[in-house]
DNA sequence: TATGAATGAGTCTTCATTCAT
DNA sequence: AATGAATGAAGACTCATTCAT
């Protein structure tokens, strides 16, 4: 959230690069092992300069959090509403989590490395964001256990199995030689058919996407442009 | 190993105590930011008398590093060796993996978080231990694909998802509560389907891995001996 | 030398000020036995500020030992390098030697006493710088042989002879009591009349001295301004 | 002194070893930079043997400097009370004085070094030692003057300029390498004539000197056996 | 005589943060 | 909007010394 009262027109995007660095920083060295000094070399701004922008080194950390967490969840829900049927949503879920993991690796490394190094209260903030995807997740299984392509089991223990699957692929990705989509198209092949009833159709499961994708109109599935940056959004700080 | 030349018979036990609080603490308030001087409190000991044990904060972190990927590897080779099908062997070294996950959550914790935290040897050293464990699992994927239960899938992709799919399994596992050899059963229930043919028989694997262990008279498969708190084996550093 | 990349204008001067406490410090306690914490309280400087204007313990005695070596020996190569005869080159070379001690005493007192306290490499430095203001003084007692008024005795021992009877001075001279010019006459005194021939004659040689000074319009012979506290040139490091 | 109240009989012998690696130890690192545990390391012992032997790390040092100042200036004492005349006895006792340079070569950079690092108490009793050898050879420089040898110089000078010459000697000299014999002849040529009148005999100084020893029978004249390492002689401890 | 274990004050150094300018 | 200087608590680690055995 912006310090001061007044900002001139260049400040968002200057707390934006900040920010950006910060994450690049904390996800290679760690939060702890990063040093205020490291960041001013590594943004050209003095000591004075970036705590004009940053507050303090701990809420930087929960706008990392936030600035990554936020859309996902807000993306998942998106997702989760979307008027096809469950196998193909959680396959479309899938995809976008990769796509973050893979345009926001530096994020999610530090989200998954450092959320224990925030204050309680963002700690807590977050781990609320992470259960709201959790049951986005727990109710498509739900979902298509009700319509019949997948087996009645524990549906916390599949929703546990689905983001152990995905989840843990921040540590070996390579962004620009792993692809989401490819990446995505196995993981749900493997757990579709692991989950999946004698009804579930795998081979006709990418088809299904690529016909999805073709009439689809709304606006970006993951929220985030990825393009550019980092969003502008953040969340619980 | 033991540090300076003569120790007393008590060495090795207080050494051990102290790796193992460390291990906790470490796994708790993360490497960086835990203190020597909580690693005192907690032990009970004054600092001297810490450092007469330990050598260095890093080569305290590299042994709790050592002294779980050194006998879980040796287990996964010992598993990987044994005369039975690749899909029973599987099944064997994925409920090992969580043994030991459940029953060194600590250990484990700070392996997953902290790797980049060791001297750049001792990394080295490490990665290279878990490489040979990741090159156990793709030989055993290779050998149920020659033996026409798994589909002739990209054998590096199945191996990462077999890891996926284990290695977070730390990030939400609750010892007592949670079971290993439940855990597996489910885990390989979901990737063995995902990976199977038609000849894979998925309601016998069960069944076959009881008949197993009645059989098997050999050393304890994981090599750890969980009623103690952490063995004596350091690898690599 | 400046270390951050910009500082203000009163940097150099404070840094100065550390530097020649310190020299002070060392000299008196020894560089071992003065602690960072006494430094902090001889310059007024908190333990952090210090840090900001020296980078270490062991690059401030670096920075002692180049600050007066390096003068020393700019001065000896250019009084080598005066054109009047070897005899009355070494008599300067005396007197401007005696006088750095003199002026200089506590940073003399560092280099004699702390030379293998420094980090190998400008150790290794110093001592080379050593060696040009020793090599000078030998190639001036070779000119002296050949002008016939100095014995053709060993020239290495003879240079050694000639240090041993200066540099031992620092450890019992009392600036402003004893005096550098009386003190080199009468070594020279010594000296000479020990390595002379009968062609050397020296009672004229301190009025050679003094016409010489009457007449010589170059720069400061010891290059050192004794009135400020230390100069701003620094070597080897 | 001896600590404990009874003591076996190889209690001085390791005692003296004890100090001797000290010394050595001291001359190369340094007293503050050498640590009871690297004592421990050369000599053998454990930490609580080794105070058995030594008391405290000061008191070593004061041991050190006792043991090689003692005797020396009981040498200068002796030689000072010859029958022969002022210039040959200054010529032994140089000799005197550089043979204890060249073989308690670590001890003299001890004495040289740490003064300053003894409590006061035993500073103050080494200082009045070297005063005694100090005035010793201002005792004979006057008779040589009265002899009518040398000049009537400043005789504190004169003194200064022999102690310059002799004891840097410890800064350089190569133990096997460079003979005392040899540096003293040189010393003394250069000194001698140097303050000698027209009656000065350079030339025949060496050759009374071999006759000198020729003729003698008392004991050792620097009373040191410099084939055991170190004497028996405490002072001021 | 000798040991290994323990102590705790002390070492140098780093760090996030502040503030006058 | 930006800076360089300052802070002082905290960091990891060392060390001379002691003592029960």
């Amino acid at each position: 959230m912006p310090r001061p009262a007044g900002h001139g027109p260049g400040y968002e995007t200057r707390r934006r690069e900040v920010i950006d660095t910060a994450a690049e920083l904390f996800s290679r060295n760690g939060f702890a092992a990063t040093g205020i000094a490291e960041l001013c070399q590594a943004t050209g701004l003095a000591k004075g300069a970036l705590y004009y922008y940053i507050g303090s080194k701990q809420e930087l950390l929960a706008e990392i959090h936030g600035s990554v967490l936020g859309p996902v969840i807000a993306a998942a829900e998106r997702i989760g509403a979307l008027p096809v049927d469950a196998v193909l949503r959680l396959r479309l879920l899938s995809e976008t989590l990769l796509e973050v993991i893979e345009h926001r690796l530096e994020y999610i490394r530090v989200v998954e490395h450092e959320i224990d190094r925030l204050p309680g209260q963002s700690r807590d903030a977050m781990i609320r964001e992470r259960r709201r995807f959790e049951d986005v997740v727990t109710r498509l299984h739900l979902e298509a256990v009700r319509e019949g392509v997948f087996r009645d089991l524990d549906p916390r223990q599949c929703m546990l199995q689905f983001f152990n699957m995905h989840n843990y692929t921040f540590q070996w990705l390579r962004p620009g030689r792993d692809d989401a989509a490819a990446l995505s198209a196995a993981y749900c092949d493997t757990l579709f058919r692991g989950f999946g009833t004698a009804a579930h159709r795998p081979e006709e499961l990418e088809d299904r996407v690529i016909r999805f994708r073709a009439d689809y109109a709304g606006p970006s599935l993951s929220g985030l442009a990825f393009t550019e940056p980092v969003p502008d959004v953040s969340v619980g700080s």
